[in-house]
DNA sequence: CTCTATACCATGGTATCCCATAATATCCCA
DNA sequence: TGGGATATTATGGGATACCATGGTATAGAG
């Protein structure tokens, strides 16, 4: 299987269209997306994307909720209803819907960033930004680490 | 199998056509629905739809209650007495009738919200609100769903 | 005959397809 | 190993198809 990895930097042309990167696309290939599946990040402003794969994983998991709990109500409007699957072009390309765009504040670049079963697509200077206090933490984490196994 | 995904605002005209969206209409199409059945959202100031599959669903949860329940009784009047079948027309528009409007109080603009198996119609305006509280209750959920599936 | 519901037509806007091009990456052979 | 040929990629533009929406004509009911 081949996993989502590193990052690239596209633009979005004046109808709105934008590349996909070429090795994320391959990706897509071998699990047979023509598609890609779309949702605003529950926790950053970004948006998550990924193919097939990542989409029957949402759909699983709204399957196994009470068909008529709240719970399963909210998820699904917060999820499929903010969700969508953008066809990918024979160029490519995809278009990104106003929702997207406005959650993650993107205007007319985008970073396609590869998190291995995902991706997420970021406006560029604030992946900046997240990049670096992403960073902060792993140094925290890492001396909390080595406090512990210092210890013993 | 296609999912209802994303949402999408369409106006009602002087003779109460709306659109339905093309998406839509393509995912209705694969069932065979040449109508959508509709019924007032039980909790929530809404029209509920979806096509042939979401109608025998319905058909098949009132199959399974006790006959004589007031159970049965309350659900088929709530369910079946206030449920309508709409007819999709050859530019693919229906008309809401006044009942299916007047719970939802929408007026002359409507916004088609993906739910995976079915969609919801709302008043724009109410929707947004809704939307605010749906995240909230998903934000508050977020972390027992990352436990169970490692962070989707 | 009038009113309403349905079929049909028109239009502006947008997405999609197809082709072109420049820049970059890959390959191949001396 | 170097350097030129070839393929791939990101990006732009024109032509076309699709879609939401408004309007007109037709048919059927009361």
């Amino acid at each position: 299987m081949q996993l989502f990895l590193s990052k690239f930097q596209n633009k979005i042309d004046g109808k709105g269209r934008v590349s996909i990167p070429a090795q994320f696309r391959n990706a897509l290939f071998q699990e047979d997306s023509k598609k890609i599946f779309c949702y605003p990040s529950l926790d950053a402003e970004a948006i998550d994307a990924g193919g097939n794969k990542l989409a029957s994983e949402i759909y699983s998991l709204m399957d196994n909720l009470n068909p008529y709990s709240d719970e399963k109500d909210y998820l699904s409007t917060a999820l499929f209803g903010m969700s969508e699957e953008l066809r990918i072009d024979s160029d490519g390309r995809v278009i990104l819907s106003d929702l997207l765009k406005n959650h993650a504040k993107i205007i007319d670049e985008v970073v396609f960033v590869g998190l291995g079963e995902k991706f997420q697509i970021w406006e560029p200077k604030r992946f900046e930004d997240y990049l670096v206090i992403a960073q902060q933490k792993v140094k925290e984490q890492r001396l909390l680490l080595n406090k512990k196994n210092n210890g013993v």
